[in-house]
DNA sequence: GGAGCGCTGTATCGTATGTTACGTATTTTG
DNA sequence: CAAAATACGTAACATACGATACAGCGCTCC
């Protein structure tokens, strides 16, 4: 059964033409506002012509333009008078749908990742990478490298000498003779672990290095070495497990970083408030 | 200070003539919905004439009617799109850091992205990315080729033919050549969207490539040229945007597509199995 | 490679919509 | 109580909005 009109655009969506599927697709994105506006309006956000808005709404069943229109204002009224109703995706078929749980799984991850660190922990990390008495470094494993460049890649827009560690395992370990007492080094590494961050690791440890640990809530060997450790839940219903709670711990991080380096009035932060 | 129109209604609506009091009060009733509809269908529903609708929304302080409508729009823009800001949330330490309003809004985006996003649409795109008639190409912008890598990490190991696109635009922009209409190209983009990455994109569509778009809910220009459209939340009380809800998209989109593969029963994913 | 079909945009048309002018009703004030 | 001012609705108007016809184009299927 197909109860709101957002359910009944991705059901037909698959047997829409291009340009109806992009006003499908620009409606969905902001819904329903832009069914809200005129046709002339709603057809250049779509950037398509009129007559194929016309013809979108006509194939969603409707006689006329008017008629959506109330319809979707019909549907917004009822949604507005129960604000309790909004919940996630009306549309998942309770059973078949392999989303929601996920969804759930992920979401809970992150209240229990945070809810076992603590703003003080995090706002000590943030401290000691925005403190610019050395280096920062960024490495992960096979699955969390993408994290570690996630992050370098903003680092390294609010602050110098921040490297990423890439390539051929050989290559990084050579970085190693860069690396010193006041350098930081942030690790991803989640299971399986990987034999050669663990030596790279226990490696830097020796040289006297910082190192940050984003791992699993198994914790990774490299906690040994680590002088902060951040413990993300990975279990999700999948094959895979997930790093979606050490991202987001990561981007809070970035966050927390730039605040503080806003805050100290760093000449770096300034200049790039002019350019943006 | 007022901020909305429903406050400065109230705020005036004591040196109002009856029959415009009489719409104010028609239009608080079901805010803010009356106002949406045309000059007429207010009037009536208020039982005025539609010229004191008119000298109502002027003495609001309007140049015309359908301005008054584009603001009322512009509300309920804002307020679709941060429900954040009606679950006051009494669990969290209101004073501490900066770390729960981060998070809050980060869960707020991925509910709020996967709303918009239905079953059938992720499911759609997973067996297109499953079904392995042409390669899989992925590539992202500055701060979300991360999250290419990410999936494409995961793809790889089950699946042949997934590569990731990476280096300088001269380098990726010669591997046209090998993309066609069997091929699929996943792209992330989000603001500011980037030039490169558009005329990559118009020039994979000119071969027919199939792609599927991450962006944010401002939609990329690529979404002319996607087949597939997924548009994220990224708001966040930070400097920058967030890019966790596509991150979770994508995990979710990755779990998808292995589970589509186990129940096709491919053969790789047996010897994957035997391999864990 | 050619014929047919379907999709899309341009241009035009009729109409519903917002707007305004004006006359009547109602209230206010001296 | 009278006169003026204000408020309100009816009716006519112009704009812009949605609808439609038609032609060009690309795509698919013989």
């Amino acid at each position: 059964m197909i109860s709101s009109i957002a359910e009944l655009i991705s059901d037909r969506i698959g047997t829409m033409p291009a340009g109806e599927r992009r006003a499908a697709q620009t409606l969905i994105a902001n819904y329903p506002l832009t069914g809200l506006k005129t046709v002339a309006e709603f057809s250049i956000a779509a950037g398509v012509s009129s007559p194929t808005i016309l013809r979108f709404v006509a194939r969603l069943g409707f006689q006329n333009y008017p008629e959506f229109q109330s319809a979707l204002q019909d549907e917004l009224a009822a949604q507005l008078q129960s604000p309790a109703s909004r919940t996630l995706n009306p549309a998942s078929p309770a059973g078949g749908g392999a989303v929601s749980p996920m969804l759930e799984a992920t979401l809970d991850n992150m209240r229990e990742t945070f809810r076992h660190l603590s703003d003080k922990q995090l706002a000590d990390i943030a401290a000691r990478l925005a403190e610019r008495r050395g280096k920062t470094f960024l490495i992960g494993g096979r699955f969390t490298d993408p994290l570690a460049r996630y992050m370098a890649a903003h680092l390294a827009i609010i602050q110098p000498d921040v490297y990423h560690l890439a390539g051929q395992e050989s290559i990084w370990r050579d970085r190693l003779i860069d690396m010193g007492k006041r350098d930081v080094l942030v690790i991803f590494d989640i299971r399986r672990y990987q034999e050669s961050l663990i030596r790279f690791a226990e490696k830097a440890h020796e040289r006297g290095v910082q190192i940050v640990l984003f791992t699993d809530q198994w914790l990774s060997p490299i906690a040994r070495f680590a002088r902060h450790v951040i413990a993300g839940r990975t279990a999700v219903p999948s094959a895979w497990d997930s790093s979606a709670a050490l991202f987001v711990v990561a981007e809070t991080l970035i966050g927390a970083v730039t605040r503080q380096l806003e805050a100290a009035g760093a000449k770096r932060i300034r200049d790039l408030e002019s350019l943006r």
